[in-house]
This record gives C-alpha cells, structure tokens and sequence, in this order.
DNA sequence: GGGGGTCAAGGATACG
DNA sequence: CGTATCCTTGACCCCC
C-alpha cells in the first residue's frame, strides 16, 4: 500500500509521453490539439461537448478536489467538468446547429469567474449573453480585427459582474493598456525606480485599469491551475524511508518543471511567442521562480528552517569545501528576503504579477522578438504598479520594494546555482521545504520560529 | 493449416447463414452490436469480459453439450464461454489498462483452434497468439486502442538479424526462429519445467534448449530498446554547472525509470500480471536493478572513483552522522562486487537474466499470483543455467557465483537506501557514474585505476 | 484543423 | 456474487 503510493510516479510515467509535451491541459492525456479554445484530449473533449449540450448537472462525491489524470479523469465527473471550466474550454464553440463544418471564428479560451463556473456546475446557466449590457454583437466578439493583440482572451464578465462601483473611466484606462504610449517605457529592474516617482499621479486617482483587472485575474487564474499535486502525496508520512523520499523528489521535480509549463501555457500571452523562446525565459528563469514560490510559501518556517540547516552545513564542512563562506552569505539574504516578505504581506495579486514580470525580464540575447517581450513586461508593470498604488495607497514605495525583491531573488537564486554540487541537497531542501515542512522531524538542524 | 483454415470457413459460413446483425451468435438473444469481435448480446457481451478478465475456469455437469438459449443460457458456464469462443469472441480486445472507450485496432473475430479453446477452458492459458487464421495481420499485440501513447513496439524480427555469430548449432536457432513465426510467443512454462530436471545431460553435451534460447534472445531484445539516451545529453561536457547538472540529474532518475518501465513492458511475460504487479515489483527492486546496472558498466573507474568518494566522505562527516561506518562498510561490499564482475567477465546474456531473476525475487507478500511468479523466476533461473552450463563448462560454480552477486547485491543495495538522506549525494553519485564518468574532473576524491 | 458523430469498450446498478 | 440492462466513455472517422 505505501510502497504503490510512494510510487506513483511510476504509473504515471507509464502514461508519459516523452516525445511530446503536449499534454491535456486537463488530464495530462496526450492531447490531440485545441478543443473548444485549450489543448485537450479526445476524452475531455468528447466529456465537455456531452456535458454542455446534454446540460449535464454533476455532483462530486469526495471533496471537490478530485485529481485528474488519465486514469483518474473518470472517478469525478464534477470536478473534470470544472477543470474544464477553470482551464478555459468554451461554451460558446459548442455549435447548437450540429453543423460539423466551417466556420472556425478563431474561439479562443474563455476565463471565466468561480462564481460563473459555480452556477454553471449548478445548473443555472445563463447559456448566453451572460451581461453583455447592451453590447449588440454578443460577448468578446472574437472575430474583431484587432491584430493579435493582448486583449485577446479577456473574460467578459468578471470585471463588471463585481458591480459598477468600481469601474471609473474606461475609455482612458482601455487605452492605455492597448496604446504603447499612454504605458511609458519601463526597462527592467535599472529603470523601474525612475518609473515610480511620476506615478504617483496614478495613485492618487485610485484608480485600476480594466484591463489591468483583467490581466490580473488571468494571471491569478493561470496561478490557480498550477495546483501542486505533491503534498498530497507527502502528507501522509508513512514510514519515510530514503527510497521513498528519492521517488519523491525526483516526482517533486518532475511536478515542478511541468507545473512551470502549465503556468506558461495558462499565460494570455502564450500563443504571441515561439515555444523555444519560453523554454529559453524558462531555462533561465526556473530556479527563481522556484525561490519566488518559496517565499510566498504559508509555511513560515521554511526558510528559517533553512537557514539552520545551511549554517549547520557551515560549520561541520568549512574544512574541506571552501564556497560555505558564500553559502552564509546567501542563507543571510534568504533570511532577509523572508522577512521582506512577511513584512509587506505579499499579495497573491503580487505575487502573480512578480512572477510574470521575473519570467519576462531574463535575458533575452538572440530573440527576434525582444520588442514583443519588453511590450509585454511594461504591461505588466504597470498592472503591478496600478495594483499596489490603489490597493496600498499609504504605502508609496510598496511598488519599489517588490522590484527590490526581484532583484535580490534574482541575485540569490544566482548564488545559490553557484553554491558546488556536494551541497546540492541545501537546493532540493528548498524546494522541498517550500511547500509542506511535514518532514521537518527527519532533518538535522531545524529552527523553530 | 489446412484443417484450421477449413474449420474457420465452416464457421463463417455457419455465421453467415443466420446471423442478421441483431441476434446473438451464442445465445440468439437480440444483438446490441459487435462485441469482441462477433455480434453479441448484452449478457454475453458480459459474460465473456468477466470470465476471461477473472481467469474463471467453469465446470460443465453434464456432456458439454448444453444448448444455449435467452432462457438456458445461464443454465451452464462452461459451454456459454466454450460458445463464445468456438464463435470467435476476440479475448485481445480485453483491455487489460480497463480504460473505455476509444477503439480498437484488433477488430474482428479471431478464431482458434479446438485445442486453445481447451487450455483456455482448463485455465492454462498465456496469451499468445496461437493459430490466428482470421483476422488479417492480428499477430503482434496492438490491443487496447493508444492515442499514440508509449506502446510497446515489438520489432518482429530482431533475433534474425543478428545472423549466426554464435556458434551453436545454426539450425536449431533457425528452427526457433521459424516457430516464433508462427507463435509470437513461445508457450515457455510447461517446458521449462520438462527440462529444469535434466538440465546436467545437455550441460555434458554443451546444448542449449531451444526454448531457453529464444527466452534469451526475447530478454537480450528487450535490454537492447532501451537505450539510455542521457549520455548522449552529457558527453559534451560544455561548461557544466550546477544548475545544469541539478537538472541532468533530474532528467536521469526520469529516464531511468522510464527505462525500467520500457524494459519491463518488453519482458516476454508482460501481459500474464497486473500492472500493480509490475509497480510493486519496481518499487521494490529498482535501486537493485540501478546499481546491477551500474556494476555492467563498461566504465571501470567508476566504482574505484565512487569507493573514493565514500571514503572521503567518511573521514568529513563521521563527527556529526553516525551512519558514516556502515557507508564504509557498503564501499567495500561495492568494492568487491564490482572485482567480482570483472572476474567473472558476466556477458550480456547472463545480465539480462541476472536482471530478470532478481525483478521477479521480490518480496511478494499479498501477491495473488505468487505461484505464477515463482514459476517465471523458475522459468530464467533454468535459463541462466543452461547458458552457464554450455558457454562456461569450465566453471560448474559460475551460475552459483552469479546468484551469489544477486544475494549480494539485494544486501548493498537495501544498505545504500539505509544510508540517512544527507548522503544522498552517494546515491545520485552512483547512478551518475554508472554511465559516463565524464565529469569526474568536477567531483572531489577522483582515483585513477 | 477543429467541429460533429460513431459504436464498441468499460461502468453502475438493480435484480436474484 | 453473477447477471443483464442501461449509461458513459473515447479513438477514429467524416465534414467543412
Ligand atoms: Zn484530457
Ligand atoms: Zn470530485
Ligand atoms: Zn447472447
Ligand atoms: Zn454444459
């Protein structure tokens, strides 16, 4: 029993295709291209076309958290249905008419709210023209000439369905989303400081652009998607033997890579650049996202944790490795980053908005597109700005601290690939830790706080 | 040949006359479509899954003659399922994964003879493709419908083109060869048993069973597909650094386990357990199939330097892990190990059913099949023998000295996973080794040899 | 290429 | 438990 569970990874890589990466974005199935606007498989295809047409209304028997994998998919059908949702899949390319054939309008994903998928699940659906508002040609319109740009698959609904009190002038806040020029220029990290001091006008207005909304609420879902599986896994601590905690880091890694995938699939953007050009942001930024995700761990024992541990590595190993001097001095500015953290109470909201914003500020020698790349970077910078200026109004250099903290967890993660590899399980405790300290009881050095 | 083929005719012919498409061919029940093959009826549809997915061996009380009808056809198992398949129902479409849906390759009955149908009925029966006079091309395994997945891909004729550089006698291989045209697979249990008991006669007179020949050559076949592809990643060696190596490391563990994954699913015997079967087997041996692995490494420093590095370890670390004697204690296990294989010069035949035995020498509490299993271990142990016997009649005690590294190999290998997790080190250490030791310049306690 | 349909796989469930 | 009915599923296929 605890021998299959711990693995499990075996199963799954029976399933794994190697070759390619194109995977369902709701089971992991080897998927057979876009179905009704996401990657997917013939199962979740065919699952969703019969859902929605048949009016399906589900009910989940466990806890609403069914995983789906291959195997697994069929166990829920609630919790595949919104895993459909939550994905993206859209209603709107099931044809009521039947007709097999012709127009592909370019339909896209849709992001839809929780509350919308709630009553979808429920049976309340509201099939069509949710709250279009007077809007004549329907939701989205996804046949509009607009070149491709990054409004593409803004959700129609979860910006206005919050009510109207928020919504200040669009028209001003529409534009300077879409228009290069209202946004200014912001190169990355050198320049952000300079950016902050006229903004303020910007926060004084309290306002949010809408489309920063959006783009907000499409990183947070792209965030949520990207659920990690492994602590489910870990949770239950039986009889940790070493075996089992190698399957379950190699499982870890596994999960993180591929969840990093997800994310970058899940992002509004993803369909604008070539896929060598994310592997490359990726290979070049995945370790600091891991330390970006670390931090935002709910665990604040993690790094303090860590910490311990590197300084208990200082003293037994000084003697023959002669990097540990550095080693203290990381462990020291991982501390501070910590405390950084804590200290601001990052939001999710910035959080997203941080990770996007690292992904797209690696090195991007040799792309063809680095305008493309810095065009998106500064939109995104500014919805961080516009975020942390109307949600934190007192606080005027939140905005500068956050890009501080990139720019140290941009130099940390740096000297942390730089510490030699005999100190390599000071990495995998990281990643470990970062997310379920169950097994604190089996490492040496650990710190209370 | 001709005997089956008029047997088959008769039975078309008798098929055609009175089927309609909506009758059943067992029971004249109404027909709800094809099922296994032939048009069947819900109940015999179901019936025929559950007798042969559970292995059911039926009984008929009276003369095998019972006639089956809507009403009667309850009334006897053993002729229902004799029926099915005197009728053609297909046992390969079968799924053993249990996934629904989808389609099948293998559509169409599949008629076998007289003589099948009475093993199977006995319980006898492995599933090889005896006398498949039907369907068109239904030899090789492409049974439950993959979407392009991993499959095992059997290459049809591998052993022949190795030609005859053994030098046994070239004719009895031919012979074997030329069976295994006709059966895929060579039914192997019932004559390993025959031939266990006076496996000392063809020892004197250097012969080699036919059938253990061609178990060998389904074995070597197998180790031959999976080739491990990360040296090919690793040999240029451009600039490693940790993060590339952490990463390499990662990949290796992945692709290590796929490869024993890959390699079991080439195993002769794969389709006769449950994949939990297989995943229990694995979770239990993997890191004794690794370092049996490691130990054929072509490479000889590799365990010399690995030996190096432990010790090492050992005069660093011992003030603060306690561990650190039985670490030395496993080097020198491994020392020896790795001198006893060079002694020995164990060929690839003998790896791959060194390999083998020690899959299926597991711990199989709770097993159902634990007869099943102890009969396959049998089975290559005779294998291993006989190679022994005939390559090596110089050295009775070979075979003994080969099991021996098996014991000892069980015993290194569990004390390896003994160690505590901050050595782990060792353990990617030994697995990185054991294939290319290319980047020993970068790791301390390097020996020359 | 992404809609739709097909139809044999397996699954659920009431019956005995 | 074995049976049989009905339902769900999904790899192929066709269509535009
Ligand atoms: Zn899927
Ligand atoms: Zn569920
Ligand atoms: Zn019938
Ligand atoms: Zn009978």
């Amino acid at each position: 029993m605890s021998v299959t569970a711990g693995y499990k990874v075996a199963i799954r890589t029976f399933c794994y295709d190697r070759s390619d990466r194109r995977v369902c974005l709701i089971c992991g199935d080897r998927a057979t291209g876009l179905h009704y606007g996401i990657t997917s498989c013939e199962g979740c295809k065919g699952f969703f076309k019969r859902s929605i047409f048949n009016k399906r209304v589900y009910k989940c028997i466990r806890d609403k958290k069914c995983t789906m994998s291959r195997k697994q998919r069929n166990r829920c059908q609630y919790c595949r249905l919104v895993k459909c949702l939550q994905m993206g899949m859209n209603r709107k390319a099931i044809r009521e008419d039947g007709m097999p054939g012709g127009r592909n309008k370019t339909t896209g994903p849709v992001y839809i709210s929780e509350e919308a998928i709630r009553r979808i699940m429920a049976g309340e659906e509201f099939d069509d023209e949710e709250n279009t508002s007077g809007n004549s040609s329907g939701e989205c319109d996804p046949s509009s000439p607009n070149n491709g740009r990054i409004d593409r698959n803004i959700s129609p609904d979860s910006p206005r369905s919050s009510g109207s009190s928020r919504s200040l002038d669009s028209n001003v806040l529409k534009d300077s989303c879409l228009i290069s020029e209202v946004s200014t220029v912001i190169p990355y990290l050198p320049a952000c400081f300079a950016y902050s001091s006229h903004s303020l006008s910007w926060t004084e207005t309290y306002s949010f652009n809408v489309h920063s909304q959006s783009l907000l609420q499409q990183l947070l879902q792209a965030e949520k998607t990207k659920q990690l599986k492994f602590p489910v896994l870990i949770q239950n601590r039986c009889a940790m033997t070493p075996s089992k905690l190698l399957a379950l880091l190699c499982q870890l890694a596994d999960e993180l890579l591929f969840q990093q995938i997800m994310w970058i699939k899940q992002l509004p953007f993803f369909k604008e650049m070539l896929i060598r050009h994310y592997t490359c942001l990726l290979g070049a930024s995945w370790h600091e996202l891991v330390l970006l995700q670390a931090l935002m761990s709910r665990d604040c024992q993690v790094l303090g944790d860590l910490c311990g541990i590197i300084e208990k590595y200082h003293v037994s190993k000084d003697t023959i490795h002669r990097c540990t001097d550095e080693a203290v001095e990381v462990a020291k500015q991982l501390n501070y980053l910590f405390r950084k953290f804590r200290q601001l109470g990052v939001t999710e909201e910035e959080y997203v908005c941080m990770k996007v914003i690292n992904f797209l500020s690696q090195d991007t020698k040799g792309f063809s597109n680095v305008a493309h790349l810095e065009q998106l970077k500064k939109c995104y910078l500014n919805v961080c700005q516009e975020y942390t200026a109307s949600q934190y109004p007192g606080q005027p250099t939140r905005f500068v601290d956050l890009m501080a903290c990139l720019t140290m967890i941009h130099n940390i993660s740096g000297k942390l690939l730089g510490i030699p590899l005999h100190q390599l399980p000071l990495l995998l405790k990281v990643i470990l830790h970062s997310f379920k300290a169950v097994l604190t009881d089996n490492w040496p050095g650990q710190m209370q706080e």
